[in-house]
DNA sequence: TAGAATAATGCAAACGCTTGCGCAAACGCT
DNA sequence: AGCGTTTGCGCAAGCGTTTGCATTATTCTA
């Protein structure tokens, strides 16, 4: 059952031992939570070094009762998404000296958080998304656990901080867009799974906008697309099925985007003289496209990172502005209509 | 400096008073280790649930010497290729109760594995491609810690199981499929990092297939690729300027595929009618890629699925095959010059 | 119905580290 | 020279679990 390990391990006695120190200085210098001469520093780190010694951080935790870990929970591993973010929160989170415990979570089959992670087993925790369970949340809220919501919003009367995008200005401008160049007049929309805020905000700024010029949303127009991209792809085809007209698409994200693309141009309508697209994320994939999508650029990676920083404030009880907006940017290609750009490195 | 936690949490000594039994018994009916009657087992788990209380990790894990946690260390985290692989990973050590702890590492500025990973601090590690030196791995190995390559093989006279795909094989079936089907003569490779291992077997593969063909390889047309769209962009510009001439380049994977793909466009020629392109990996995107992508696929997600169950039998002290080498499979697309498919569902 | 096996529970010693407190020596100031 | 500070270090009490060994109550066997 357990790691049956030959030699046993050198601990900090055995480090204390060969510098002839005590415990306590040999975890101060490895530390560096107090003063040492240099001369005892120097004695311990080579027997640190002779004895290939490494903390065990168990231990270590359990004495300083803090782990310099942070949790990370995501309802799915998946999505061109998910790299970027990872590299964010990843490398900002090492680069302060934390490490990450990553544990996707299914919502519907369990609310609550896998033991390994929260309260007491690691500092800290980004939840992305609707991974956990408001209730969930809010127990951890009052244990005054540190938190951070990144792409959803806190439970009522919970104060969490959360970083997120302007979902709903990107809409706008997509929807702008679609409405005053194009004089696009039936726009559809894909929203994505159920409980993914991001998507409400988009499918807020979509119906404002058409609200905005007058224009009256169908029901009909809009339907599930899961962010993902056979949902949208069949949501799309049933549309087509059903005779539904429209003269642009605005899918929730990028991955719809493509999903719809597909079933456009498998029922033979092309893209964009026929229908429009447009998604939102501007996923690495997008530009490469044929066409290449139209979308709104979101700057996932910073989102990661700013979301680590704020969860290390809360842990140092620094204070933090309790939501980040971050800005969004039409990116325009072909997808939606509009010309070639002459890129001057071909690369647009 | 710590996180402040408000009310004291609860420790298993809290239940065992709540439920009138020794702390012994909680560890038991929590651990499921050891008989405890049904009606013990109810009153523990009533005063669990109403003190809402969570083990201590930390805890266990100095008193049980084991984590049940698994490191994974990667040279960065990016490229599409990670995403699945990740997802693979984490899904099947969940499934087997563990947690997954991630760590980047630039190899070239820490040859040696972060504190928070390895020995004591978790039960196992998977280490993918160059993220980790020789020297640490073969330290790690003779402390007779659970160790599991991912795409590259152990140090000479280390034992360590590792898992890889056939890409000697799949380069072989690439190169003939360029030389015998489509007559192609100079092939040009743009191979990965210096250090990623299955770059280098498929550099084999493609040598010696072209070999097997009487053509003797040309230095000129092997070039850097990186595994990066960037480099590859940069490696076919500078061939473009220096008027080297084929009539293919196999990209040691799919992202410098699509790198080739884009500097052969900007410069005029056409893929595949000027210059055929293929590529290695199918990633997500290469189906939909312009024109889309000849490539070799190959299952990333069961390579970590793979991976973490031949790490958990390590731990278990349960015997394991040295070498797990997955099927690749050659995917004829357009951008080796075949005809396109008549898809039934549209979605070649 | 005695004796043996089994089930159910508890005691207390680890596990490897951090940290509050205390003490002596060295230093800086008047 | 005397006194307050600072510097450098050690003692020992935890941190919250698990687990080997005992102990007692219960059931089974002949």
């Amino acid at each position: 059952m357990s790691s049956q390990i030959g030699s046993r391990r050198a601990t900090i006695v055995d480090v204390a031992r060969r510098a002839q120190v005590s415990t306590t200085t040999v975890s101060r210098v490895l530390s560096q939570t107090a003063q040492v001469s240099q001369a005892t520093v120097a004695r311990v780190l080579t027997a640190v070094d002779e004895l290939s010694y490494r903390p065990h951080l168990a231990a270590r935790s359990l004495a300083s009762r803090h782990t310099r870990t942070l949790g990370l929970v995501l309802p799915r591993i998946s999505s061109d998404f998910i790299a970027p973010l990872l590299s964010g929160i990843e490398s900002t989170a090492r680069g302060e000296g934390y490490t990450l415990l990553v544990s996707a979570i299914d919502p519907r089959q369990r609310p609550a958080l896998p033991v390994p992670l929260g309260e007491h087993n690691s500092d800290g925790l980004l939840v992305f998304t609707h991974s956990l369970a408001d209730a969930e949340l809010s127990r951890l809220s009052q244990l005054k656990f540190p938190l951070v919501l990144l792409h959803r919003s806190p439970p009522p009367g919970a104060h969490i901080p959360s970083v997120t995008f302007e979902n709903k200005a990107g809409a706008r401008q997509v929807m702008q867009h679609l409405l005053q160049v194009h004089h696009c007049r039936r726009v559809a929309f894909l929203r994505g799974e159920a409980g993914a805020e991001d998507s409400y905000w988009r499918e807020v700024g979509y119906r404002q906008t058409l609200a905005a010029h007058g224009i009256a949303p169908e029901t009909a127009l809009v339907g599930e697309g899961g962010f993902d991209r056979e949902t949208a792809f069949r949501q799309v085809q049933q549309w087509l099925r059903t005779g539904e007209t429209f003269d642009a698409i605005f899918a929730g994200d990028d991955a719809s985007a493509l999903g719809a693309v597909l079933a456009l141009q498998q029922a033979g309508r092309r893209v964009p003289e026929d229908v429009a697209v447009v998604g939102f994320d501007d996923v690495p994939l997008s530009r490469y496209l044929a066409p290449s999508l139209t979308t709104v650029r979101v700057p996932i990676e910073a989102a990661g990172s700013q979301a680590v920083r704020l969860l290390i404030r809360l842990i140092n009880n620094q204070s933090v502005e309790p939501l980040v907006l971050l800005p969004s940017e039409l990116v325009i290609r072909r997808s939606c209509g509009c010309p070639p750009e002459v890129a001057p490195n071909g690369r647009a």
